[in-house]
DNA sequence: AAAGAATGCGACTAATTATTCGCGTTTGTC
DNA sequence: GACAAACGCGAATAATTAGTCGCATTCTTT
C-alpha cells in the first residue's frame, strides 16, 4: 500500500514507540545504520525498506515498530543535522555586535567557521540531505527547516548591522545559506585540501555579498 | 513494466520517430506542453505519463509515438537549456584576453550577463531543470552536462589567466556555475527587481572568487 | 519456570505507474 | 474513392515497493 505521506502521516514522522529492551535500541541503530549506508552508496535514490531491513539483517516488519514510514528513517538521520544550524547561528547573534570593519570582518568570519564545522562533523550524512531534497515527500519538510536557517541568517546580518532592511537581509540569507551549502557539498566531495581552499573560496565570497550592505567607515 | 532506464534505455532517449503527418508534430508540442505545464505545477515531483497524456488530451500510447519513454519528454524540454550554456560560453573564450584589472573585470561582466541571459530566456523550464536534478535517472544525464559547462569555465578562466594551473581552474569552475546556479534559482522565484539585485551579488561574489587567481597589476 | 509483554518475522496486500499491443480511425497519395 | 501508411487509442500487463497482520520467538518479571 502506498500511503500519502503528504496528508496523515506527516504528522508521524516520530517514532513509532520507544524501545523497551535493550536488543531493540541496537536494532533501531541498525536500521539507522543501514539507511545511511544504503544512502551513500546509491547517491540519490532513496533505498527501499527491503533494501534497508536486509542490510540491518531484519525483515521488513521489524522496520515498523519502530519507524511509522520509511521517510522517518532517513528524517530521523537529518535531523541532528538539520537542528544544530539554528543552533549555531543563534549562539553567534548573542555576541555584542561589531563596530568597524574589522571586527564585522571577524564576526563573519566566525559565523563562517561554525557553520563549516558542521559540514564537516557530519560529512557522512549529506548524501542523505541530497536524497531528501530529492524526494518530493521529505522535500517539503526540508523546506521549513530552510525557512528557519534563513530567517536566522537574516536576523544575524540585522544583529551585524540593525539599520538593514528585512526584505535586504532576508534576501542575503538565502544567498549566503544556498551558497555555503552548494559550495560545501562540492568541498566535502573533493579531498581535505581541496575543502579548505573552497571554504577560502565562500569566505571571500559571502564577504563580498555582504559588505556592501554594512555601511562601516 | 518498470524499465530499466540506466541500462539499454538510457541510448535510446531520442524521439522514437519523426511525425510525418500535420497533426502529429502538433501532438508533440502538445505533449511537451503538457510535460512542462505539469511540472510546473507540481513543484519537484515529475508528472506520470498518464498525467501527461490527459493533460495533452491525447492518451498513454500516443506518447509513445514519439518517446521511447517518459524520461525523454522532459530532457526534449530540458536539451535547449543544457546545451546553450556551452555555446554561450566558448563565445566568450575567442574573444582576445584581458590584460589589466579593468578588462577583466568586464570580461566577468560579459560572461555574467549572458549566462544571466540563459536563466531569464529559459525561466519557465526550471522547474523542470530542477524536477530532472531530483530524478535519480536523470540525474546522471544532467551530470554530463555539468561536467561539461565546469570544463568550459575552467577553460575561460584560463583564458582570462593563461597561467592559472588545472586544477585550480576546475575548482573556480564549479563554484562558479554551481554558486550562479543556486542563486539564480532563487531569484528566479522572485520577482524581477529582486532578481536584478540578486544578478548584482552574484557578480561580486564571482569576482570576489576569481580576483585572487588572476595576478593582474 | 511460567506467564505475559516486547520483539521479530515475512508472506501477502494493495497502490502506483511505465510501457505494450492489437485494433479502429484519419490522412495523404494515386 | 481506394489503398496503405501513419496515427491514436486504452485496456491489459508487469514491475516495483510501502505497509500490514497474525504467528513465532525472545525477553522480563515474579
Amino acid at each position: 500500500m502506498k500511503r500519502n505521506l503528504s496528508r496523515e502521516t506527516r504528522m508521524a514522522l516520530e517514532p513509532r514507540k520507544q524501545p523497551r529492551q535493550e536488543r531493540s535500541s541496537k536494532v533501531v541503530d541498525r536500521i539507522l545504520d543501514a539507511a545511511l549506508t544504503l544512502t551513500r552508496e546509491q547517491g540519490t535514490k532513496t533505498p527501499t525498506t527491503l533494501a534497508i531491513a536486509q542490510r540491518a539483517g531484519l525483515s521488513v516488519g521489524s522496520l515498523y515498530q519502530y519507524f511509522p514510514n520509511k521517510e522517518a528513517i532517513l528524517l530521523d538521520l537529518a535531523r541532528r543535522w538539520l537542528s544544530s544550524f539554528p543552533e549555531v547561528i543563534a549562539r553567534r547573534i548573542e555576541v555584542t555586535p561589531p563596530t568597524n570593519r574589522d571586527e564585522f570582518r571577524q564576526e563573519v568570519r566566525k559565523l563562517f567557521i561554525d557553520t563549516s564545522k558542521i559540514y564537516l562533523e557530519n560529512a557522512t550524512l549529506m548524501p542523505v540531505i541530497e536524497a531528501i531534497s530529492g524526494n518530493a515527500d521529505l522535500r517539503p519538510i526540508q523546506d521549513e527547516y530552510d525557512e528557519q536557517i534563513i530567517a536566522l541568517y537574516a536576523a544575524w546580518l540585522q544583529h551585524v548591522n540593525p539599520a538593514l532592511e528585512d526584505k535586504i537581509a532576508s534576501r542575503l540569507g538565502v544567498l549566503m545559506m544556498d551558497v555555503g551549502h552548494a559550495c560545501r557539498l562540492v568541498g566535502l566531495k573533493r579531498d581535505r585540501k581541496t575543502y579548505d581552499l573552497i571554504e577560502d573560496d565562500v569566505e571571500r565570497m559571502w564577504l563580498a555579498l555582504v559588505t556592501p550592505y554594512l555601511n562601516l567607515d
